[in-house]
DNA sequence: CCTCTTTGATGAAACGTTTCATTAAAGATA
DNA sequence: TATCTTTAATGAAACGTTTCATCAAAGAGG
């Protein structure tokens, strides 16, 4: 059987307190005691049992991520900057995704496993429309990464104005407009809204010019490359030339300029592309783009997070990133 | 305070241990006082704890998902087939990426977070390259999926065979052969090793046909898109046509394709682009693939993971699943 | 030398459960 | 009716820690 921190204790002749004391950097043990326990802790190849540790600390050193979906090249990116500020602390944490009703009924138990951990990052998810009551059933703390809500410390980028900018930048160019959207009604729950936001921020723009978003020339699908290129295909059969589509990131961007290769079109000629996101990728195909700090959103979170945890009580954080467009040959020159 | 089990048993007028017999559905429980109780439970609100209970018991209801990393469309389909298994059987699962140093040590304790979970997957992961001693530092039953060791139950495909089917196809076809692999040799330790297997089998078809892979004509890159269509644009720069290529991957396949659309050549004629996995968007875009079946891997894992947790103590399982090859116009008809 | 403080260690209670040995009550058998 | 089973409930111990109130020993001050 695993050793455990009563045979430490009896191993180093001392109690039980010493022990744990030794185990938490308390500083009221003589060091000849303390060298006692170590020697006994390395003997026996000791580790504390974190369940067992936290039922009377209610600490874990644990906090837990929440994320609507895994195979998006954003999370990874953002994952990243969440574990480089968590390492400096020597946290961990566990991803739990969200995305099936089963999901969500386990996760209002307030009760629930990830809600042991000391704090919760929610990212691209909204407490309101997840839970009856609207908020997350914990009473810990809980940081929004890429969301918005006014009741918890929010993190995200100016989702209204990256669309504008991508709206002003396209209405510059000649050719009719098109829109490339997610759809976030069938699944509002496990939406975040920021695609909607883009496209407010776009038609701003458009209006802005006394232009208009025809409905027709708006698609809303499902988050993935090759939905996209379906609609691209679609677009392109019919369009007219010019053409300046939106796409409301880059992955949707990259099936619409999949769909411009294969269709034998001149990319930011014929068919000008623009996307949101700026991930590793978009370079390469010389996509422009409105680019997010996805690593620094991430750590920034993490950062309030971890403070929170150590008792800060301030009022409410929010932290606005604003985007920046990054102008590549996708839409000429 | 959250009410605790005491509460219950004080309101219901009943002993903890009959509590606690009516949260384990045990049968040796009056009728009338299992009402009393679940009145007494909704009344309160009451959710057990699910640390203080895996302290006497030893379960936890949960496992623990290793992965290498997260933004790949192949843990997506895997998830889904997990979860899907795991409903059956009110389990849960928290996920784990091993991507750092960091991470690797923090899992070497026997005492880590992740192991205190009812059993562990590891994906895409092998324990001998991953810890010292070369095993998992747990007692707890252990899968491997997309991975293979003969320590542990290994459910994966076979991707010798698939990479040998790939090349079959190919050596029909005129024209030289290039290989796009993935380098496994940086991070020899995160690596599963599925890569350079698919290498081999594909080689050795070759080899059958009396030809021969040239040095010139392998790229071991990164596990990425862009990476994949510079390399792309690279060999087509030079390549003398008809050119047949195998990309050890979708993802990678992607990339040669995108290079091919860029340069106005003819895929599928002018060059052939084979890979490997049959994502969502391989058939949209008519890619030629050896298919391995991620869903059902992930639902045969979890099968055999939840038997181990209820005391199957068979010996190793092993599981091999056979891929099959897709033809798509990308290789030509 | 006596008292007062400080330092470090101790033992026990607590955290929220499960589980086991025990007991009480009810039913069955003769 | 007396004994034997069965059923259901109880109380306490256990799981592996932290923490708190208490205590003993040592050092300081007069």
């Amino acid at each position: 059987m695993k050793p455990s921190i009563k045979d430490v204790a009896h191993l180093a002749g001392v109690s039980l307190g010493t022990v744990s004391r030794v185990l938490n950097n308390n500083p009221k043990v003589k060091p000849e005691n303390q060298q006692k326990v170590l020697r006994a802790i390395a003997q026996l190849g000791y580790h504390p049992n974190p369940f067992a540790r936290s039922l009377p600390s209610n600490k874990t050193h644990m906090i837990s991520i929440f994320l609507p979906l895994m195979s998006s090249e954003f999370y990874g990116y953002l994952f990243e900057g969440i574990d480089n500020e968590l390492s400096n602390v020597w946290y961990d944490s566990s991803i739990y995704p969200v995305f099936s009703k089963r999901r969500l009924i386990s996760y209002s138990n307030p009760n629930a496993f990830p809600y042991q951990s000391d704090g919760m990052l929610f990212v691209s998810l909204i407490p309101e429309r997840l839970f009856e009551g609207g908020h997350v059933p914990t009473n810990k703390p809980v940081v929004l990464v890429d969301a918005f809500s006014d009741k918890y410390d929010s993190i995200y980028v100016d989702n209204v104005n990256g669309g504008y900018l991508a709206g002003k930048h396209l209405i510059e160019k000649p050719g009719e407009i098109y829109l490339i959207s997610i759809g976030e009604e069938r699944n509002v729950e496990f939406a975040s809204g920021v695609f909607g936001k883009r496209r407010r921020g776009f038609e701003r723009a458009l209006e802005e010019a006394g232009m208009h978003l025809m409905n027709s020339h708006v698609f809303e699908i499902g988050e993935n490359f090759w939905e996209a290129l379906t609609v691209g295909r679609k677009i392109l059969q019919k369009a007219i030339l010019p053409v300046n589509i939106f796409a409301v990131c880059d992955t949707l961007a990259m099936g619409i300029v999949e769909a411009v290769k294969e269709s034998g079109l001149k990319l930011g000629i014929d068919v000008r592309v623009i996307g949101f996101d700026d991930l590793k990728w978009s370079e390469k195909i010389g996509l422009t783009t409105v680019r997010q700090p996805i690593m620094e959103m991430g750590k920034k979170a993490t950062t309030i997070l971890l403070d929170r945890i150590s008792r800060d009580t301030s009022p409410r954080h929010e932290v606005c990133f604003k985007p920046k467009l990054i102008v590549r040959k996708s839409t000429g020159r």
